[in-house]
DNA sequence: TATATGCGAAACCATTTGGTTGCGTAATTT
DNA sequence: AAATTACGCAACCAAATGGTTTCGCATATA
């Protein structure tokens, strides 16, 4: 059974659960009400998120809150930096500073 | 049929591919030969991820030559982007730059 | 104490996934 | 022209996925 962040993110439910959780913990009859299916396929979201320790779980009598663990989300950030140099213009503006710092001292 | 870049970058070995493919253009086979799997294999995954744009095929003769598109990778940066500054030590910094600034301004 | 609520776990099911083998076809090579 | 090579496609299969309903247990509430 796979179970890593990538695999976790891929579905399009548990990406929209991450963003709810971001900004404050939810328990997952909350969570429930933004969607269609039934607080079990939720529950079973969490399962998966909690395993790949994207979310973390905190017990408040008989409510457990689900909150993000945004570290986690550094492993994707990490595959897909080597890439952005390829896309970003923000680096293609840098490469432009760079070689005319270049041009300039050959003047 | 789910065919969008989470669901592309969620199989590990098509993220090997991408990672090959992002330096140099390859053929199904010369990218075979890097796994334990079939051609065949690799070409359903080369399918996939040419149909969720992250790859780009170029004919050459008898030979596919695929080259990796990464634009396509900027929709998962996208989605990553806003909770960079819950993990991310130099938003952090960043943020005790701006309240630093503040700081001095109201002296 | 009895009842209601919030939750996870298990059993079950249809669909998707990742892999295989076996084609057919087009472009090379001999 | 014949054989080889590179490839995509279809059929097939076991395993994983995402969903459901049913259950049991712990915690609140009447």
């Amino acid at each position: 059974m796979r179970r890593d962040v990538f695999q976790a993110i891929a579905d399009p439910t548990r990406r929209a659960i991450i963003v709810l959780v971001a900004t404050q913990a939810m328990t997952p009859n909350a969570l429930a009400e933004h969607f269609d299916s039934t607080r079990q396929a939720i529950s079973k979201h969490l399962r998966i998120l909690t395993e790949c320790e994207l979310v973390k779980q905190e017990q408040n009598g008989r409510e457990i809150h689900y909150h993000l663990n945004a570290t986690k989300m550094k492993e994707v950030a990490d595959f897909i930096e080597p890439f952005r140099q390829m896309w970003d213009t923000r680096f293609n503006q840098l490469d432009n500073v760079l070689s005319t710092i270049k041009t300039t001292k050959n003047e």
